[in-house]
Formats: C-alpha cells, sequence, structure tokens
DNA sequence: TTACTGATTGACCAGTTAATCAATCACTGA
DNA sequence: TCAGTGATTGATTAACTGGTCAATCAGTAA
C-alpha cells in the first residue's frame, strides 16, 4: 500500500508549487495541504511539522537535479563533453523554470535559520565542485579548483538572475553564457 | 529639526540588522521599533506599513552600495583600472558581510511579490552591466557585452554562495576570484 | 463477524501580529 | 500665556496560523 508515499509526493510537490506561486517560504500548511486535495492535519501527521515539508522538499528538488546530472554525465563521453553535458543539465527545464527557481531561492533563505537545509545546499554545492574539478584537472591541471569555484559561481548566479528576470534569460542561453566562460577559462589555462 | 529623516533611518537600519539577524523577512514591527529603541506604531507612522519600511531599506541598502562605486571609479584612472576598482568595490566589507548579505539574499525574495522591490534590483543590475560594459569596450570590443554577462553574474553567484558560507569567502578571496575571471576573459578576447 | 490499524478530518486552541486610534508629550511661534 | 503641530505611545482589535485531538472511515487479518 504506497499511499504514504504518494500523499507525501504530493504534499511535497504541492509545497514546491506554494513556495513558489506565493515567491515566499510564508505559506500556510492549511494552502499547501488544500493544493493538495487534502486537510492541514493530514501534512502534519505525515510530516509532524512545518519545517520538515519543508526540508522534505528542499530533498526532492535536490533528488531531482541530482538525478539528471547523474543521467546527462552517464550519457557524455570524454572530459570535454561531460563538462558541457553537466552545465546543459543545470538549466534543464525541471529545474530551471520559475517554481523550482522561486522554490531554490526560498531555500536559501530556509537554510539561514535551519541547520539541515544548510546542510543540504552545502552537499549541492560540494558535488557541483566536484564533478566540475574531476573533468576539468585533466584539461587544466592545477587551476581547475579555481576555475570550478568560478564556472560554480556564476552558475548559482545565473540561477539567482532568473529569479529576477524569468524572461530574457532561458536554458539555452544561461547554458551558452556558461559554456563561453568555461571555453575562455580553459584557453587562458592551455 | 531632522528627527524625522533621523527616526527613519534608525528603523531602515533596525529593519536591515533583523532581517540580517533573523536570515527571514518574517519578522515583526514590534521587533525593529524595538531595536530602534521605539515603539511599533512610530513605524507605522512613519512608513505607512510593513512593505513600505522594506522598500526603504532596500533603497538604503542600494544607496550605499552606489556610493561606495561611485567613489572607486571616480579614485581609478584607465578602464583596467576602473574595472578592478568596480569590482573590488562590490565586496568592500559594509556590502560584503554577513548582515548586508543576508538582507540582500532576502529583498531578492521580496522582489517575488513586490514590483517595486523587482524594479530596485533591476536598476542595481543594469547599473552594474553598464559601468562593466563601460570600462569593457575600449579593452575588448564587441565581446563586452557577453563578458559583463558572465562577470556580472558571478559577482550575483558569489554574494549567494557568502550567503550560505560566511566563513571560507571572504571580501579578498572573493575580489581576486573576479579579478581572474576578468583577466581570463579580457585575455582571450584579445 | 470482530478487532485492529492506519488514513483522514473538522473543530478547536493558544499564540502571534499588522494595523488602528485616542490620548499624551514636547516644542514652537505668536 | 496659549494655541497649534508633529512626535510618540499603550492599548486594542481583527485576522490568521501552527499544531493538537478526538472521532470517523476504510480496509484487512483472524
Amino acid at each position: 500500500m504506497g499511499i504514504e508515499v504518494r500523499r507525501k509526493r504530493e504534499l511535497v510537490i504541492a509545497a514546491i508549487e506554494e513556495i513558489g506561486a506565493q515567491g515566499s517560504l510564508d505559506v500556510t500548511v492549511s494552502k499547501i495541504a488544500r493544493r493538495a486535495g487534502v486537510s492541514s492535519a493530514l501534512a502534519f501527521h505525515y510530516f509532524g511539522d512545518k519545517d520538515r515539508l519543508f526540508l522534505s522538499a528542499m530533498r526532492y528538488v535536490l533528488t531531482i537535479y541530482g538525478a539528471e546530472v547523474r543521467a546527462a554525465l552517464a550519457r557524455a563521453e570524454g572530459h570535454d563533453a561531460r563538462l558541457r553535458a553537466l552545465i546543459h543539465a543545470s538549466f534543464t527545464p525541471s529545474n530551471f523554470c520559475t517554481t523550482a527557481i522561486a522554490a531554490w531561492l526560498n531555500f536559501y533563505v530556509l537554510a539561514q535559520r535551519s541547520p539541515e537545509a544548510k546542510r543540504l545546499l552545502r552537499v549541492y554545492q560540494r558535488r557541483l565542485h566536484s564533478n566540475l574539478v574531476h573533468d576539468l584537472k585533466p584539461l587544466t591541471g592545477a587551476e581547475a579548483t579555481a576555475i570550478a569555484e568560478r564556472i560554480g559561481g556564476l552558475i548559482d548566479g545565473l540561477y539567482l538572475r532568473f529569479a529576477l528576470t524569468p524572461a530574457g534569460l532561458n536554458g539555452e542561453s544561461a547554458t551558452a553564457l556558461v559554456l563561453s566562460a568555461l571555453d575562455h577559462e580553459i584557453g587562458a589555462a592551455a
């Protein structure tokens, strides 16, 4: 009987949508539950309290992103192709859309008061960094770490900018932008 | 009698500090007022409602930043020096500190529901962009716009990362990081 | 049938908070 | 002195919200 996991997933998705729609963590459990088609009491029954619902929503988003990245990397052959695949996967529609990004932004706010949220975001950052370094090192040697820092920072910055201007910035242009930066960095290191 | 402007400034600063301390916009007017040493009613007397107090706080932060940038640019001679000064000014302690950055992050959240907040942040982004392009163009020609996009994005990204890990990233290292990226971009365009 | 378990909810509560308002207080100009 | 004005506040309210709980419902194993 997978009713529990189904309800949980529905609530988590509703939470993400509600945060995205409202653009804020200042959403009520009742609104989330109503969006999921259940009562607020059920949300408490499954998650205990509001914060744990939020954290589950974060894990969900990060899991989606992680799966996307892993799949893209598995498909790519060679360091250069893997780097491009990694960057491309970071701006896939399922992640790089208004709802997900508005939620993403608010997870950074959540991380200001929730150590677990902070930990989760750090895991994301570290994984991105190590992925970049792994394929950068054979191409650029000692510079790899510094370059990864800059490329990773740029990716995060584009996420932030998308939160402000969804129009005028789509997945393709963002990908192209980061790829240019990568080319210049690799060129300079060669 | 500049009591009004003084009280307003005190309240605005208290708001920034409170947002920074709490790491969220979910702060009460009473707490802000108490931090400023007045009653909450006075905050409503001067600002009308909570959002207008927030917007004034935003304008204050952006004004400080703008003044810092203008002063740095006035001191610099030559395009290269001006670019370095601009980047350096972006990571000055008065802007690049936990309180200011936590507030900054939350202004992005505010922008999700307040058109005026969105407008203010866009003004900041456009000004940064045009400042970069202005001194990039003589050095890199047609590439200037694209490079400015990447450098601007990187700066924003470092702000976001600082919001997550204040330790392990200070003004100097952030400045150095962006300057390296700038060097590589200019080198590639030459 | 019967007993049991998990899913689900409506009603409720206690606490919080934005905003209001009538009432002082301090000062100034006439 | 006196009237007028803006600064300031304590008290209050109306609305909202996280969380609890007792009760019901649906399914299932014995």
